[in-house]
DNA sequence: ATTAAAACATGATTTTTGTCATAGTTTAAA
DNA sequence: TTTAAACTATGACAAAAATCATGTTTTAAT
């Protein structure tokens, strides 16, 4: 059982308000196990009696909607929490997590959770503002998903991938994602995305490496973007 | 200076949560006043140092998207607690909030709500699964706007508002949209709007009376919502 | 190394949706 | 009460996006 105190998790998420002793507690109830590319965390309607810490890797949360397709809500990376929503409204998840990479996570248990709501103001309002947070981005995002055309979708996208989740040496998209799901990131078809693509090469804003792709002209995709 | 005891907000907001005491010092720092159909409680960027209880009336939460189009997010009616994510995120607000209908409405400064967030456990609870609903209720409504067509999400929406805001004796919906805020909700032109009403009046699904709607069968908006 | 499955790609076609134009109707203000 | 502005409605057309078909490439399993 490793400490809880260095973690990346702690730095960058609501917990950086829990103090030592509330962190030697959490490290001798957490539960620590790793996910392999592909697994799932916990899959949409599962109760799940605690929050996820994501030490490393990246996740995707989607939603299954009436049509079959899957449509990815928000991507999670290391040093966030997974669950929060769920367990504080006492309801079964309305989203999967679906690893992207080999990852490590450590499950807290809510008993634990609830405890530091009660004893540590502090921590209760990180959670309120992380919560927030998501609420505002989904706002936006809806209202992208609403307004906006597949074009402006895709290029806000690649700009959003390369922001939050940087690239590679070689300038390629750090997370690898399948056409599929990058369609299922902007609501729609695969071939949709994929055409796109494809244009977005032909005419110089992207560069297609196998299925990697480097952004090549970020202002013009944010003219695009809109 | 009315008490906040009896007030229809006290007993489905989290401020059910509140006891005696801190009801009347809610009843001493609140402000009331009535706003006019049209006119806004905020606008989107503004600063609002506070929360706002709705004792009456509906109103619309919209973003300006980047085409220029009002988005509708969401419709607020009384009972319901406006402000708190901007309250919370200390940010100015994300969304503005327009009246459907003559309102009334009364304001709570932030620090006295901060002040119920540190004494007031079930008070701080309640607001975090309020703002975890409001999340959840987010995401999926993405999910249709990315997944689902104009038609499904016009039916979708049409039984939303008979669910949620009921009808008039006349079988009429309650809530009066002009078809360009119906658009605004479901994120379609006004044109294409107003075709499928036409529409989906000429199949028998619903009822133009005016500008009124009457939704004739159900099952079949149901089948169509997806 | 071979092979099946998954992922990528593109063309052809249809469906959906948006835009522009125009006209009737309702609403609210002078 | 009249008059302008806002709202509703519909047609014609254009643009966007989905679907279906087919073929290639990549990946992973045997």
């Amino acid at each position: 059982m490793s400490k809880c105190e260095q973690c990346i998790v702690r730095q960058f998420s609501s917990l950086k308000a829990l103090n030592k002793e509330e962190l030697v507690k959490m490290a001798h109830c957490k539960t620590s196990f790793t996910i392999k590319k592909g697994e799932s965390i916990f899959e949409e309607g599962e109760t799940i009696n605690g929050i996820y810490c994501v030490k490393d890797g990246i996740c995707k949360l989607s939603k299954l909607s009436a049509n079959g397709k899957d449509q990815i809500v928000k991507l999670v990376k290391s040093g966030e929490l997974l669950g929060q929503r769920s367990m504080i409204s006492e309801e079964s998840t309305n989203l999967s997590a679906i690893a992207l990479e080999d990852m490590e996570v450590c499950f807290i248990p809510k008993a634990e959770i609830l405890g530091f709501f009660n004893n540590n103001n502090q921590f209760s309002m990180n959670v309120m503002r992380s919560i927030c947070g998501d609420l505002k981005e989904s706002d936006s995002h809806m209202v992208s998903m609403a307004q906006k055309s597949v074009k402006e979708r895709l290029a806000e996208t690649l700009l959003y991938l390369e922001d939050t989740f940087g690239k590679n040496s070689d300038g390629t998209l750090y997370v690898q994602l399948t056409r599929e799901e990058l369609a299922g990131m902007i609501g729609t078809a695969t071939e949709s995305c994929i055409r796109l693509l494809s244009d977005f090469n032909k005419t110089g804003l992207i560069e297609l490496i196998g299925k990697k792709i480097i952004l090549k002209d970020k202002v013009k995709l944010k003219r695009m973007a809109g």
